[in-house]
DNA sequence: TAGATTGTTAATCGATTAACAATC
DNA sequence: TAGATTGTTAATCGATTAACAATC
């Protein structure tokens, strides 16, 4: 129980953890070795114990990790033992499918308001949320509580939505949009972009591919 | 122009320089320094460059960087100087919204096929695309030469299509299940995982949110 | 020429891994 | 007790950043 800085690597690998215990702990696995965990995961076993370590003993040694304590731990640093409100911007495809992701978020966190510029989409239903105008947002937000802001809206659109996230006082937005937000130093923003992803994957391809044909 | 191993830290900027540089492109920006990349990208200048010197002299000294050009360079190292076919099963919101992008990755990538394996979404239309039932993904991965497979299935489902990709000879997947692929070492997996990101950010919420009512 | 900016080397910083005493 | 596995220190590895000669 120190008071080190952890790295976001570290807190990136957690939810990854916690994953992976909730499947043990659904095959009523009750106990698990970073050995264990390392495997299925791809992880060095030592890495795996050094992060856990930083927030506290939760492993016996020459036993391992009781599954439900650690889930509860580990719950408990990234704050997911208490119910997240998280606003979502663009109902479009992609917001509707995070929408439904809800359900398997269920105790964690939880879309309680849905916005969107587009006149059409406005009081159409997802997930029995009614889709409200931008002009909901601010208020909306102070009102809920939202803590989260999620934005799923075209590229050209995020940093004015993000601006009014911030000004409405969420904590932390999750991007979507292919852009590199402005935001006050106190916002951590994650970007979830799935084109570098992809692209990068094009790297990693054979040179032979069916190439251009010669010139 | 060396031989050494670029790291996928590396790699995964190059998207992000890309797509700035295509941005910049349209402002008909001429040319751009490692100083004003590094402001709009959040990144060390000198990391910029080292980036781009792993492939190239592409910079002139005392000038910067012609934009047309190094977009050129980039698209060449990450083979998106050709089109590349690509195969998606999972044709639910998050599938939907997928195919939706083609529009914007148009020269680079290209879906041209999608598989899913509920009945009732079969010879639906995406895109222009007829969803096809789950017996038709090795054939017509191998027939349309599809490099890369896209899994939008639940977690539970993933692993089963992410064989079938392999096995159809795929050289890469982007997987957006929460779930660690299994697959041969020759084929290269990102996995495109919103829970982890979001679960994350819950960890750099303040403390002091709605807390649960003292007990 | 003077100012700007690259490509690259050297220095720093941080993250991963190996190793092992402690102990269940 | 013997075997297993933790928590942690030390060693390694790799990535980022600073600095600067080269040069447009």
């Amino acid at each position: 129980m120190k008071a080190l800085k952890i790295s976001e690597a570290v807190v990136r690998r957690l939810p990854v953890y916690l994953r992976h215990l909730l499947e043990l702990k659904q095959r009523e696995v009750l106990t698990v070795s970073s050995q264990d965990l390392g495997q299925k995961l791809n992880l060095n076993p030592a890495q795996i114990r050094k992060d856990l370590a930083y927030f506290g003993d939760f492993g016996r040694k020459g036993i391992g990790y009781d599954v439900s304590y650690l889930i509860q731990q580990i719950r408990h640093i990234l704050k997911l033992d208490q119910v997240i409100p998280v606003g979502l911007v663009g109902a479009g495809k992609l917001g509707h499918a995070l929408c439904n992701y809800t359900v398997y978020l269920k105790d964690n966190m939880k879309i309680v308001a849905v916005f969107d510029a587009q006149e059409s989409k406005i009081n159409t239903e997802i997930n029995n949320l009614k889709v409200q105008p931008m002009s909901d947002l601010i208020p909306t937000v102070r009102e809920k509580q939202i803590r989260i802001g999620i934005i799923t809206v075209p590229a050209t659109e995020a940093q004015h939505v993000a601006d009014q996230f911030v000004e409405a006082g969420v904590e932390a937005i999750l991007n979507f949009a292919p852009v590199i937000l402005r935001v006050p130093p106190n916002i951590r923003v994650h970007t979830a972009d799935f084109t570098t992803d992809l692209f990068s994957l094009a790297y990693y391809l054979s040179d032979n591919g069916k190439e251009v044909p010669a010139e």
